[in-house]
DNA sequence: TCAATAATACAACATTTATTGAACTATTGG
DNA sequence: CCAATAGTTCAATAAATGTTGTATTATTGA
């Protein structure tokens, strides 16, 4: 994780909806969703949630695979863990506090 | 952590700037730091840096104390662990992987 | 092959956000 | 009080981002 990666992923998930998408994706592990179903539930229009999903695909936080006439994205959890790694990479000047993965990180 | 608090907070940290200054903070840990030293270390401009540390401020991942002429800003350990949580929150369903705060989160 | 559904791509406009320089406030020490 | 330092605020311009509607590609099933 450099400095652009983490950059491109907190902005890919500081938007409401994007946001909102990626703990759908997080909540649903590594069953993953269809974009219909995440279109429906969340309540967000298909162009505009392609939009969103290519934007979190763009900063690798989802994954995707084809699947017949659907795709389903899952939530990159390496990613997502190296990102919360990086954020309190060195915290209090490596003394007290050695930070370890999640709990999440090493089960999903 | 509500969702508002969530992006507002992603929002801060999605720029090269504000995340080498958070990440500095985090690693001064309780100590903090004065402006100054940040702007000297990172080397960013005092106008510039006000401007992003009140960003950090706004979404509460920095808090201020004032010590005579000098202010030191310290990183807020508990709003940032609030939003690492709320990033894997029911994580894979609520199933094998129940997030714990992480060990810095404890510690600082 | 044709109609229907799933999903994406594009373009135009509105809205936010970043950057820069200059001016301003407040505190310390002589 | 005065000069110097610490830090902030403001305003104008430049740049990036979000939104919306429409068009396009691709797959399934009859």
């Amino acid at each position: 994780m450099d400095e652009m990666l983490a950059v491109t992923a907190l902005s890919a998930l500081a938007h409401s909806q994007r946001l909102r998408v990626f703990r759908a994706l997080v909540v649903a592990g590594p069953a993953g969703v269809t974009p219909s179903v995440l279109a429906e539930s969340l309540g967000v229009a298909r162009n505009a949630l392609s939009f969103h999903l290519k934007a979190l695909a763009h900063a690798n936080l989802v994954s995707i695979e084809q699947q017949g006439r659907n795709l389903r994205y899952r939530a990159d959890f390496a990613r997502m863990n190296a990102l919360l790694g990086y954020l309190t990479e060195h915290c209090c000047e490596g003394g007290s506090c050695e930070v370890a993965p999640s709990a999440c990180a090493a089960a999903c």
